[in-house]
RNA sequence: GUCCGGAUGGUGUAGUGGCCUAUCAUGAAGCCCUGUCGAGGCUUCGACCCGGGUUCGAAUCCCGGUCCGGGCGCCA
């Protein structure tokens, strides 16, 4: 607890520096990690101003920092004149910095207050506010989106990004462990990944360029290096004009891709990053959890397999509009078989048709391939295979869909000279952390979404 | 892209042809109040998306536009 014992001379920001070396900050506790046996003790508090509620005699100022609550109680009779003036004078979500003595108090919120020596208005907050940070009154996600900055400061939109960072840090975790190693790919590239989905031209000096719509060719190229086991977190980009809540037109992509693996590994593999990430979630973001009032289960590993024909079936038997083999599962009946199912579960052993260029097709069934989907009941998260690692059969399959192989020249070489046959999967990290969280839409998801209008912030 | 619904003070809302000089809450400004914790009381401030039309009269009905939400399509 290092930081108890930092000393503070001044209020004036930037200048408290530690022997001379690197600029303290300017707190020495989070609102959180005060308690009522630190009764006497002086703390300094920074934060943004939560409520002032004056009573006349009694003045409170509840400061709101990242992890939590704190009143900081004046007493305007006896206390210093200029302290009341100040405490008075500041708006709603000033930015505050309260140096005081914790009080244990029975009659305050978690059983402490803080009696400030000095407070200093870091940063004064204009009025209106855009919305309401308290949550007394509601504001639509479009206004929220709008001013998110502010919106953030909800603990319930907060707790969301904590979440997510948890998730992400237990993904990571799992890779690791696994004996992966985090890439990088480029984000600007010179050719579609597969067609079909829109890709969002850019100006690349004097030539045209795109942004990447998926790291696909690029993890499948690192299979040639010898890298074996790679996983990005990273942005990927879509110009479709889809609107529903749960596409965005930049979206964060886990991706990995194995060497020496087939589609069952990564299945593995996925299921078991998942089901931790709800375990880390459920182990580590208590406070979070409840803010949100959510009650995590975390879901039961190795999730239902379900082959594209028993899904059809299971739509025909139903008695709702039947599908022919061959199309894709639409959203009517992607909802019936969540419904039905109730949990994650995979889609398995799809028409080859239906699925890109460089999923591996069965040996003796090539009708059908070694892709598959993870489903949430109510969306898709991932998608995956095992890969096409043989040169002459990924340059047909690249015809059988219509494309030109010398325009992926750049992909297909390393396929000549010793490819080790591969797997992986590509998962949305917004709509994990939307189906985790039961967010409506997954703008709640994203911190600036990026959707069809929606540009700034 | 398409279908359905919507747009009222800063925020969230009530209001389906005249009773609207527009409701309520929150907020802001001011006053009172020594234990609030969605504090309370009193006073004040602040709004009908844009354009056209119907009508004696439009927040309200019609047409067009813009934007928002939801479904589908497309897609991960």
């Amino acid at each position: 607890m290092e930081r108890h014992d930092r000393s503070r001379t001044a209020f004036i920001p930037g200048v408290h520096l530690s022997k001379g070396e690197v600029p303290l900050i300017l707190r020495t506790h989070y609102s959180g990690e005060i308690s009522p046996d630190m009764d006497g003790s002086e703390v300094t508090l920074a934060g943004h101003v939560h409520e002032i509620r004056d009573l006349g005699g009694i003045c409170f100022l509840v400061l709101r920092d990242r992890e939590g609550l704190a009143q900081v109680t004046v007493l305007t009779k006896r206390a210093d004149k200029k302290l009341v003036e100040i405490v008075r004078g500041v708006s709603r979500e000033s930015v505050v910095l309260v140096r005081g003595k914790v009080k244990s108090e029975p009659k305050a919120p978690n059983g402490f207050e803080i009696i400030p020596e000095a407070v200093e208005v870091l940063s004064r907050a204009d009025s209106p506010l855009p919305l309401d940070p308290t949550g007394k009154v509601g504001a639509e996600l479009d206004t929220r989106l709008d001013a998110r900055f502010l919106d953030l400061r909800r603990p319930a939109s907060m707790a969301v990004f904590k979440i997510e960072s948890a998730v992400m840090r237990s993904l990571r975790n799992t890779f690791y462990e696994n004996g992966f190693i985090e890439v990088c790919t480029p984000k600007i590239v010179a050719t579609a990944t597969e067609g079909g989905t829109a890709l969002f031209p850019i100006s690349y000096f004097e030539r045209e360029a795109f942004l990447n719509q998926s790291p696909q060719l690029y993890k499948q190229m690192l299979m040639a290096t010898g890298l074996d086991r790679v996983f990005e977190i990273g942005p990927i980009f879509r110009a479709e004009e889809h609107d529903t809540r749960r596409h965005l037109n930049e979206a964060i992509s886990v991706d990995v891709e194995v060497s020496y693996a087939d589609h069952e590994d990564v299945m593995a593999l996925l299921e078991n990053a998942v089901a931790s990430a709800y375990r880390y979630v459920s182990e580590n973001c208590d406070r979070e959890l409840r803010i949100l009032g959510i009650e995590l289960d975390v879901p039961k590993t190795p999730f239902r397999r379900i082959t594209y024909t028993e899904a059809l079936e299971m739509a025909s038997e139903s008695g709702r509009r039947s599908m022919e083999w061959g199309d894709d599962i639409d959203t009517e009946t992607e909802h019936y078989l969540g419904s039905v199912i109730g949990e994650h579960y995979f889609l398995t052993d799809w028409p080859s048709s239906v699925k890109p260029y460089y999923t591996q097709p069965y040996d003796d069934k090539p009708e059908i391939c070694k892709g598959f989907d993870l489903m949430h009941p109510s969306m898709e998260l991932a998608s995956g295979a095992q890969r096409v690692h043989d040169y002459e059969l990924l340059v047909n399959r690249i015809r059988e869909k219509g494309l030109n192989p010398e325009s992926f020249e750049f992909y297909l070489k390393p396929f000549r000279y010793g490819m080790p046959p591969h797997a992986g999967w590509g998962l949305g990290l917004a709509r994990l952390v939307q189906t985790m969280l039961r967010l409506e839409n997954i703008r709640d998801a994203v911190l600036f979404p990026r959707d069809r209008r929606r540009l700034v912030p």
